[in-house]
DNA sequence: TCAATAGTGTCTTTCAGACACTATGGT
DNA sequence: ACCATAGTGTCTGAAAGACACTATTGA
């Protein structure tokens, strides 16, 4: 740090949003208003304003406000992005955050996104396809060692809902019988009073639960 | 992404750079020549340069190659620290890796650098030491579930160091029969030919390693 | 009673931890 | 012969996977 008499990069945050529709993992972009790539659907994303934002978590939280209409949804730091070649307009920083949404919240409240399973993005601007990619990473990493998918559930739920989730995002089917165990030794949901049967067309009505806390990170995998 | 008459931010590129001194986990620092924080030693860090760097990645190589003398060692990003007040000159982001070089290394090529083991790293300028905290977290988290430690030494070793080595960033003792039955079983080194017995005090030769590959991510705990 | 899902019991295999044991070679 | 470290064998207990089993209720 002994000299600032350099260009600033550009600086911006960008949101992989991820949500489960039809089974299926799905990212939500948005037609971009402006140049470059105009009227190309792309991630959420914006420039940091230093005279609102505190830090980057709020320019996050702004733009998630502003650009979709969700507000306290799940999300965390994925890692930055900085070349010289990754927008036209020249060297910067994209400060990349991926967030998890339930489908119903997501209906809710947003806007005009568009939903496309992250297999099958489409072409998109800038590195988005990278950033998605390492977003998805990222969750199916993770995913298997912590309550992170159950971010992808309303805040009740039933256990075939949770694993049926956990399967979605590890990509693989779970023992029944060794599911339950697991979740029940690692102790992380309690049960809601007034069980019911959800939608499904099962006979047997099902009991209910919620996540003890928002997020739990453990050792041994699901 | 719809307007750019903000102002932008400061964008550093900041290293957390760890070695193995004495069995301890230490952080090397550098003394800063300029305003702010003066004189104070804090992490290796410096602007990135437009010009000269394509990437992030590029500037952290320049940077460690000029402040320090390093070159070809291990780095990998962290996160990114952004926000208001992290720089009394104002809102900047700081792109943070962490690097991991074995100490003799270190001393071959070093400049003047000071050494500080990580839990006792005294009082360091901007938010370095919520970076230091996080690059060891990340490492202790990795650690186990990776070569990475592996990093801190040098390119051939013992079974004896390799283990040694784990037990200090994960911070616990390792039972050495399971620890080599399970290095074994991820057969993730090979025998260097021409055993020779290391400095220490052992009688008996040891039989000598090195990485198959540079760097390996695995599911269970070692 | 049947369909359909909810939920449980138990066997087997795999693996981690504990710990005692053997091996080697310089002094 | 002895010491200090290198390296191995084996027992035990915990947990994972497989899979069959029982439970509940609307239709």
């Amino acid at each position: 740090m002994t000299d600032e008499q350099f260009p600033r990069p550009i600086v911006t945050v960008d949101i992989v949003l991820l949500t489960l529709s039809d089974e299926r993992l799905c990212v939500a972009l948005l037609q971009r208003a402006t140049e470059p790539f105009q009227a190309v659907s792309g991630l959420i994303g914006g420039y940091i304003h230093a005279d609102e934002d505190q830090d980057a978590e709020d320019a996050v939280r702004r733009i998630l406000k502003q650009k979709t209409g969700l507000d306290g949804i799940f999300f965390e730091q994925l890692r930055s992005f900085a070349s010289a070649n990754r927008d036209p307009r020249g060297w910067s920083v994209s400060i990349a955050y991926f967030a998890l949404v339930p489908k119903p919240v997501l209906e809710a409240a947003a806007h005009t996104l568009e939903l496309r399973p992250v297999t099958e993005p489409g072409s998109l601007p800038f590195d988005h396809g990278e950033i998605l990619a390492a977003a998805v990473n990222r969750l199916r990493g993770k995913g298997a060692y912590s309550t992170l998918p159950a971010r992808l559930l309303p805040d009740i739920f039933t256990m075939s809902e949770l694993q049926s989730i956990y399967e979605t995002v590890i990509g693989e089917r779970l023992d029944q019988s060794a599911f339950r165990r697991k979740i029940s030794d690692l102790n992380l949901l309690e049960e809601v009073e007034g069980e019911k049967r959800q939608t499904e067309r099962a006979r047997r009505p099902t009991t209910l639960y919620r996540l003890k806390d928002p997020i739990s990170v453990f050792n041994r995998r699901i």
